[in-house]
DNA sequence: AAGAAGCTCAACCGCGCGATC
DNA sequence: TGATCGCGCGGTTGAGCTTCT
């Protein structure tokens, strides 16, 4: 009898990303649970399809919840209790498992708060149960939304230190909901993976997705629609 | 400077649901 | 109609990082 190797658990090396990221390119999603052996992973496909889902699949943000969707996340939650997935869907390029964390981690203390404070005065919008914790927050960002009326220095600007080898060079984020930009993060990780030979020997994988040059004839600008066609639908 | 405590978030686990046979 | 399979969801965990003392 054949012993089958032991699934692999824990955090997923780059190589490993390499590896699902290039399967799934190629191939696109089809069964999670064979996809693993013939993406050379040995890894379940319930792994394989959270790290895509939550972390591989492209036009995803991490981090930096501008108010606009700390306000969005705290009035649905009290609409719709923990659906995070029903939350997340009305979050672009949020993934469940962030406004999940963002919630636990963050926002349920501030209503929690809230709560014991504003039991008098009844009705406090969430914008206001964000300004009255921001001052101690200083992972709150406003900067995408310039429209907001709370000074500039109250919170905290970012930017994205990548590195290209020797140097770490900063870009700024330039995302804005309401253009649907990729964000800068994203748009460095599709681009080094774009310019580097494909890890998985078990595949010859020619960079001939009818977007591919779409992607990159457009990628300078930053626009999402190119990467996601090419991205989400690598087999049209 | 070092250890303790707190925080964040990637990842795992178990369960439920829908599709298929 | 029941069994099986695959997928998605929400709760939870724990490693690593940061802040505090």
């Amino acid at each position: 009898m054949v012993r089958q190797p032991s699934l692999k658990k824990g955090t997923w090396t780059p190589d490993e990303d390499h590896k699902l990221t290039a399967y799934i390119m190629r191939y696109g999603i089809w069964n999670w649970n064979e996809m693993p052996r013939f993406a050379g992973l040995q890894r379940s496909g319930k792994s394989c399809r959270l790290r895509w889902m939550n972390y591989l699949r492209p036009n995803i943000r991490h981090g930096n919840f501008s108010r606009e969707e700390e306000e969005t996340i705290i009035r649905l939650q009290k609409q719709l209790g923990n659906r995070w997935s029903a939350i997340a869907a009305r979050l672009p390029q949020r993934t469940d498992n962030d406004v999940k964390n963002y919630w636990n981690t963050r926002l349920k203390k501030r209503s929690v708060i809230l709560e014991n404070n504003n039991s008098a005065s009844a009705t406090a919008s969430p914008s206001e149960i964000i300004s009255s914790n921001s001052n101690t927050d200083s992972s709150t960002s406003t900067d995408d939304f310039p429209g907001a009326t709370e000074p500039a220095a109250a919170y905290t600007s970012f930017s994205t230190p990548v590195s290209n080898g020797n140097n770490t060079v900063v870009v700024d984020d330039i995302y804005t909901m309401k253009d649907n930009f990729v964000s800068s993060e994203n748009y460095w990780e599709i681009l080094c993976f774009l310019e580097q030979p494909l890890m998985g020997e078990s595949f010859d994988c020619e960079w001939e997705s009818p977007n591919f040059q779409l992607w990159h004839s457009h990628s300078q600008h930053y626009y999402c629609d190119p990467v996601d066609n090419f991205w989400t639908n690598p087999l049209v």
